[in-house]
DNA sequence: CGTGGCTTTGAGGGAGGTCAAGCGCCGTGG
DNA sequence: CCACGGCGCTTGACCTCCCTCAAAGCCACG
């Protein structure tokens, strides 16, 4: 069954207060900015962390919110964005267990963010958190080479905005999609797809109807096999081919 | 006169050796990293800063080199792109004085460069910067700020090519390039734009012929005037309400 | 079994790409 | 000094890919 990790947290109660942190046995750790504490060394960690979670489709703060934490997703998958006064929409990307979100200016919130899935994040209060990394300069050095990749990330995405035909732009997608859930965990090209065509279609500058006729065309060429929750890459080459890296 | 200093920098000599740095008087350095050196602490800054100098044209590095320095522009324009096989290319930004360049994975740069007007650099070597950074931890937080700003800039350049149309694209791209220039000390609607047409177009993922026939619709209108060496803004409120940021 | 949200598929149109020609500017050489 | 050639830019005509509009299918839920 493809996506049953997803599944299993969708149906999953959310809990928003009683969570304990336990940082020694996170999954989402080893790729995120915690991965800057030794193992030995995770009590300062987990006092300043605080779990939330959201249920799908909620938000988690608007463009513009003041901002004063940021957060560590440690499980389910949140879309970062922003509107415009016409309702057009751009996703700038997906953040997916370990990715860190911190994008503001002056205090506010750059981007809104809402969950997809059902979400838990670890929360880090600003102050404490500044504080934590005055002490500990490899924290900040680990949060600066995060922000770098995440730098090269969104270059990557522009090249696909700018450069790539509606194929390519999916075939783009469903690639950095499975190598994004390899990096937590998750190695298969059954690629678990919990968004839904209109996100899809706003983080690649397309419609629904093309992503929608462009899965179809794929499909029927045999390089994938469309499923109620994703995808599965019969012809993986192929599709890393079409992608162009 | 417009672009007098574009064009100054141009004409004058490119000397690869001999010059002085001089942190103190640099024009660059309120607007950089080097700005989280207090003025009465500028040697060990001084001490690690090489210049370099670059005609116009001229590659500073390609996608893959080997990096084992960064550096920041303090004079000139510097276009940072990446080619695909088939000669597409994305240019991901364009870098004016002030501005940082350290994006690079493992040890390698993960974009090519080059100048398009003369451009000096400071040039920090990898290992010297590090060991600056290990003793004074708010440069490292500078350095992190300054990535984190580049990051919503680039959030900022994926909605302008994934939901602006042709138009809006260029309206954006001239009040960027306006506010740009604004910061290195240059604020006016008089925008010296460097660049060829076919950067721009590689910058907006559209063609020159799109670029060339946009602007002249713009000018049509009477909201810009097309010069040589730049635009001018003439009815500057009409095309930031295009831009539509 | 009906309703509503999401997706797929089809038909037609338009924004921007492609191809091609011509212009303006500048450096070079006769 | 002017003719020539090259490069970058502009403009025009045509075409294509993707968007728009519309309808129908699928599935979950009441």
């Amino acid at each position: 069954m493809i996506c049953g990790v997803t599944l299993l947290a969708i149906t999953q109660p959310c809990r928003h207060s009683g969570i304990r942190v336990d940082c020694a046995h996170c999954k989402a750790r080893l790729v995120s900015v915690c991965a800057a504490f030794e193992p030995e060394d995770l009590d300062p960690l987990q006092a300043m962390a605080h779990p939330i979670c959201f249920s799908a489709g909620e938000t988690l703060f608007l463009e513009n919110d003041p901002s004063d934490a940021a957060y560590t997703v440690t499980e389910g998958v949140v879309r970062l964005y922003r509107i415009f006064a016409d309702g057009r929409r751009q996703i700038v990307s997906f953040l997916l267990p370990g990715d860190f979100i911190a994008a503001e200016t002056h205090g506010r919130h750059a981007f809104s963010a809402d969950a997809i899935t059902q979400v838990t994040l670890c929360r880090f209060a600003q102050t404490q958190f500044a504080a934590v990394m005055e002490r500990r300069p490899h924290v900040l050095q680990r949060l600066y080479e995060m922000s770098a990749q995440e730098l090269i990330r969104a270059h990557e995405h522009m090249i696909a905005l700018g450069q790539r035909s509606a194929t390519e732009k999916i075939a783009w997608f469903l690639v950095t999609l499975r190598d994004k859930w390899a990096r937590s965990g998750l190695a298969s090209n059954e690629i678990p797809i919990p968004m839904l065509r209109q996100d899809i279609a706003d983080y690649l500058g397309l419609t629904i109807e093309t992503v929608s006729r462009t899965l179809s065309s794929l499909a029927r060429d045999k390089k994938i096999i469309v499923m109620p929750q994703g995808v599965k890459l019969t012809d993986p080459k192929a599709v890393e081919r079409l992608a162009a890296t």
